[in-house]
DNA sequence: AAAAAAACTTGATTTAAATCAAGTTTTATG
DNA sequence: CATAAAACTTGATTTAAATCAAGTTTTTTT
């Protein structure tokens, strides 16, 4: 029996790390925070290159992927505001596994590894927000892997819709524009820009979506979830 | 650029967890382990359910996998002697994304949540020690997804059986003999049972594998890297 | 504002892998 | 140990989605 289809599963909400953190612990990690800015389209980090610490985003979208054998851009995650990235590395002292590059001008408060390190020596209730966030990213991973690794290209272009329906939310307004490219998009849902064209035209034809240029508003975000899943 | 081919990027390792704790530590786990016993094919946990507490692996294999859409099993992880399992849910309050299921007669130490929660609240040791491994299997699964969700499906079948090559090694014997039905490993190469007997067939053409009945021998594992990935 | 470039869409064709079908081998059972 | 059942293999056909190709729209640059 399968449950009933929530955005939830498909986001990460590292939001809350900080949010549980005791007025002390928090201090801690505000003192250290650096801003930086980052322009559309430049890397913030790389496959294989060591962590430089952690990076909270403040504006802006950064793009998670990795490149396969054949060297093409695969999106395994979009982040939002809000989202903090680049601390698993962190913590399990490996190189990066994916890369991560601006999907715009981005805005990002920086902690350097050696102070989030050491904050992270003293403060047991970041460790445990740590814990209790990762082991909810990998269930967010596992929801996402099973549709994108697995499901024909109309359900997985559904899910990225509705993933991306989130991604472009500004506080409970109902229309949400999503711009994203078309490229960007179609190597998120795993597949080439000719058949995601195709695909959003269908969705357009049954009035599931409209286009505006090449903005995307979602209508029917309960059709797209029951092609996504069941529900 | 692309690093060389290790097994260790697909494989969970989480043995360590208990081995990096301090000896006190371990022992207040020691204490609360029950010995279980799980019969071939039975159920360990199952997809929308809580834990109930961790499971360390004694003996036999257990196959973690998700169902899709259309009610078919996809294998996610295959775990092996040593590792441990269903303490990520534990640590996030959410249910199992997932479901758990013996591949043989299993022999497992079991470990009542109530008594794994005291004890993590207490142990700053094991609290980050289980950061660490989260973050670690964080990465195997995505490099793991970056084949199984993109690469055509002999890549995916050459990793399938480097990956069940470790997984059926038995204290540093240099022959491996896979003995996985045809069936689970098409599931977890995310291919059909004729597509995978086509692929087997290829690389005993190529001499890479030999096979025994219904069991597997890698023959020459290089080769199969070299397929799975660049190197 | 015009021209050029980039991004996007639609149609035709190809292809990798699934499905369908039939046989063979291995394992389980009376 | 014979027979049945399950698991596996191989071949023929179909199909979903990629690729190839050509146009159209949008964005950027001069």
């Amino acid at each position: 029996m399968r449950m009933a289809f929530t955005v939830e599963k498909y986001h990460f909400g590292t939001e809350s790390i900080f949010e549980r953190l005791p007025v002390k612990d928090l201090k801690l990690l505000k003192d250290q925070m650096v801003r930086m800015e980052i322009k559309k389209d430049r890397v913030l980090f790389r496959e294989g290159n060591y962590s430089r610490g952690i990076y909270i985003l403040r504006k802006g979208k950064i793009k998670m992927f990795q490149l396969n054998k054949s060297g093409e851009e695969q999106i395994i995650y979009i982040y939002r505001k809000g989202e903090i990235l680049g601390y698993r590395p962190l913590l399990s002292h490996e190189v990066h596994a994916v890369s991560a590059t601006a999907l715009d001008d981005c805005v990002i408060s920086f902690i350097p590894k050696k102070y989030f390190l050491e904050i992270l020596e003293r403060s047991l209730p970041l460790s445990r927000s740590l814990l209790t966030n990762l082991a909810h990213e990998f269930a967010v991973w596992v929801n996402t892997f099973n549709v994108l690794a697995q499901q024909p290209v109309k359900e997985r272009v559904a899910l990225v819709l509705l993933i991306l329906n989130e991604k472009y939310r500004r506080n409970n307004e109902t229309q949400v524009t999503i711009n994203l490219s078309r490229d960007n998009m179609a190597r998120y849902a795993r597949t080439t820009v000719e058949t995601l064209a195709r695909m959003l035209r269908h969705f357009k034809d049954e009035k599931l979506i409209k286009t505006e240029g090449r903005k995307i508003i979602v209508l029917r975000p309960a059709e797209l979830a029951k092609i996504a899943e069941f529900y």
